[in-house]
RNA sequence: GCCGGAGUGGCGGAACAGGCAGACGCGCACGACUCAAAAUCGUGUACCUUCGGGUAUGUGGGUUCGAUUCCCACCUUCGGCACCA
């Protein structure tokens, strides 16, 4: 997948896949078993206590009578804290002891279980072992509650010096590095990737232990109480209960309606349309009422584009080779905010389709670009801000291409831009100066050898004020032609290049150029080639398509500049015969000079020499080293 | 704290693969046209200078004939994640 590394990254984190271990350890005197997951089972001999989420359902069997008050109004303010606030919170340490104990199944030790809202409920088990010596977490809180801190994994390098000393180090810190296991009973001496298979090994043959996978991901309400979205294809039964719509009834369609509006009960507005609700159960043909939530959007944006390559199918998603021919999508350009929610569930749809055989492909979109967002003011763009620019006064103002092509010129696609109103009129007066150019010499019909000849049978412009454009009588060489042809290929070669490397903003000011090149050449000549302007037609229709489209015409075509090919261009005639290359002594430039293509290195150095101010600064001086980079640059060194 | 992006004139930005720093545009100044203005067109526009030149791409080092570009260390700033065991 051609994919910024970025959103990859924040994909990866966020299903937050994490390999490790289940280990299991009895209540004290109970039957209850608490299982924690850990990446470190190589620390369990350092296990000094048990946590448990607040909201752990084992938590009220696990209270004593005297330490229930304590407990459940620490479970109290726990559960009151929002999930925002537990984040904004400070992270300091806080919890209350049960008053139960669990069995560490490797040693047999007794650890305090306690509850603590460090513990989340809705990662792994919603219980961890305590491992203050090697867990910055628990180091902050076996500190704050006073509880043992003993060292079970000692840096590989002091393990290897004396391992009896190593063992003995005092920790004023979590040390979270993998290194060699100590003070762990027959497991001294392993490194942690050995201990972490063989205390879990060890851990399985008890029934206490196996190796797992953990994900961050979690749920996600998928309905909403709204008429606008797919209906969820359930019938709630009164004697069945919740029962699927069978395949033959699907899609469940929203009802037409003249207007839907909320009921003011929280339930969504199909709940108060009736005829739709009430129903017959699949199964039982009883009385039954449709599930009135409806999906969320994401839940079409997952997969639309898929349908819209076949829309009117009315046998299967998708025919399967116009599926061939169009999709993975190549190309998709979207802000960096859909990394997570619409670009991740999107993929699971596709890998989801591709599996039950609906697709033959696996990913949805072959390369994704991410664009950044324009500010204004330094801030992201918001009504309550009130810094919000109205894109629909532009177009009145300035028109539709003009803004175009200003958000094109701003910047780099992939960055932010700052939002500058004076911006936009330069745009506008570019295309004015493009509207002038074409227009005072469209109806010419002017090849490129005979420009200037041509010139006079200009008689009739296209009226209007762009007639009246001064043209100096004079004719144009063929030489000088040679000279507007590799303009126009120049102009073809670097806006299609900066096209295709998504360089938009550069891609512009190569319009912009060449435009500057044409009036150039008018100044001198008096007139223009067809071939140059039809050129800036076709060039300039991706970015501002309407005048584009209108001066096209203008030159006398019919069909849309559309439909017409791309401009091609070749490489060669681009190259110019003559070079200006930069002469520099000790890399500091000290004059230019021209020289042919291909000119021979002596000759080349010799010119140099001579160039500009560079005699002044090598005589009286040893020459130690002369370097030519062929068509680049000439540097003396001297001493 | 961790991860990622970005630092270049008055402003937005350009510089292919290490080779004339500032393309292109905005702004500004002056000029042309005009009774005047607008529009348009032209010229100029990094800084310092004893007019020879010198200094400049966030800061300090390094590699190189030559660094905005490569390497090391840091500063600033903008995003994302944030007790994930």
């Amino acid at each position: 997948m051609d994919w910024p590394e970025k959103v990859k990254k924040m994909q990866a984190d966020w299903i937050g896949r994490s390999y490790g271990s289940e280990i299991a350890f009895h209540v004290e005197g109970a039957n209850d078993t608490i299982t924690v997951f850990t990446t470190r089972a190589d620390t369990l001999f350092g296990a000094t206590y048990m946590v448990l989420a607040p909201e752990h359902p084992l938590v009220p069997r696990i209270i004593t009578p005297d330490t229930r008050a304590a407990v459940e109004e620490y479970v109290e303010r726990a559960l009151a804290r929002s999930s925002v606030d537990r984040m904004t919170l400070t992270k300091e340490k806080t919890g209350a002891f049960t008053g139960g104990y669990a069995i560490n199944p490797i040693n047999g030790r007794r650890l305090p279980i306690w509850i603590a809202d460090y513990v989340l409920m809705d990662y792994g088990t919603g219980a961890v072992m305590g491992v203050p010596g090697h867990d910055e977490r628990d180091f902050e809180f076996a500190t704050a509650f006073r509880l043992p801190i003993p060292r079970v994994i000692a840096p590989v390098e002091a393990a290897r010096r004396d391992i009896e000393k190593a063992a003995a180090m005092p920790l004023d810190h979590a040390e979270t590095d993998y290194g060699v296991m100590v003070n762990s009973g027959g497991f001294d001496g392993m490194t942690s990737e050995e201990g972490k298979k063989a205390v879990t090994e060890k851990l399985a043959k008890d029934g206490m232990g196996r190796f797992t996978v953990n994900y961050k991901m979690r749920d996600w309400v998928f309905s909403r109480q709204r008429y606008w979205g797919e209906p969820i294809p359930i019938v709630h039964c009164e004697k069945c209960g919740e029962v699927g719509v069978p395949e033959e009834d699907l899609p469940v369609m929203l009802p037409r309606v003249e207007r839907y509006e909320p009921t003011g009960t929280g339930e969504s507005p199909l709940a108060a349309i009736s005829e739709w609700v009430n129903t017959t159960c699949p199964k039982c043909g009883g009385p039954a009422k449709r599930e009135t939530n409806t999906m969320p959007q994401w839940a079409g944006s997952c997969w639309y584009f898929i349908r819209y390559i076949d829309p009117n199918n009315g046998e299967q998603l998708c025919d399967p080779a116009k599926a061939d021919a169009w999709l993975p999508v190549d190309l998709y350009v979207g802000g960096i905010e859909h990394a997570v929610l619409h670009l991740l569930y999107s993929r699971f749809y596709v890998k989801f389709l591709y599996d039950i055989g609906a697709i033959g492909f696996d990913e949805p979109f072959a390369r994704l670009f991410n664009q950044g967002m324009v500010y204004k003011d330094g801030a992201k763009m918001s009504k309550s801000k009130g810094n919000v620019v109205s894109p629909d006064e532009m177009v009145e103002r300035y028109g539709a291409d003009s803004l175009r092509l200003y958000e094109l010129f701003m910047g780099p696609p992939e960055l932010d831009s700052e939002w500058n109103d004076s911006g936009i009129e330069g745009m506008y007066r570019f295309l004015n100066r493009v509207w002038r150019l074409v227009n005072s010499h469209a109806d010419r019909r002017v090849s490129a050898t005979a420009a200037g000849a041509a010139r006079r049978a200009s008689g009739q412009a296209t009226g209007g004020a762009d007639a009246a454009a001064p043209v100096a009588p004079r004719r144009a060489t063929g030489r000088a032609s040679a000279a507007l042809e590799r303009e126009r290929h120049r102009a073809a070669m670097e806006v299609t290049q900066r096209l295709e490397a998504f360089k938009l903003n550069t891609a512009v000011s190569a319009l912009m150029s060449y435009v500057n090149a044409l009036n150039d050449w008018v100044d001198e000549n008096g007139s223009v080639d067809t071939a140059s302007l039809e050129t800036l037609a076709r060039l300039l229709a991706p970015f501002a398509p309407h005048i584009a489209e209108e001066l096209w015409q203008r030159l006398g075509h019919d069909e849309s500049v559309f439909v017409v090919k791309w401009p091609e261009y070749d490489p060669e005639k681009v190259q110019e015969d003559l070079v200006t290359l930069p002469v520099q002594v000790n890399g500091k430039l000290r004059g230019t000079i021209q020289v042919h293509r291909g000119a021979p290195e002596d000759e080349v150095l010799a010119a140099a020499r001579e160039a500009g101010t560079v005699v002044r600064h090598i005589t009286g001086k040893q020459i130690v080293k002369e370097i030519y980079a062929p068509g680049k640059i000439v540097n003396i060194v001297v001493r």
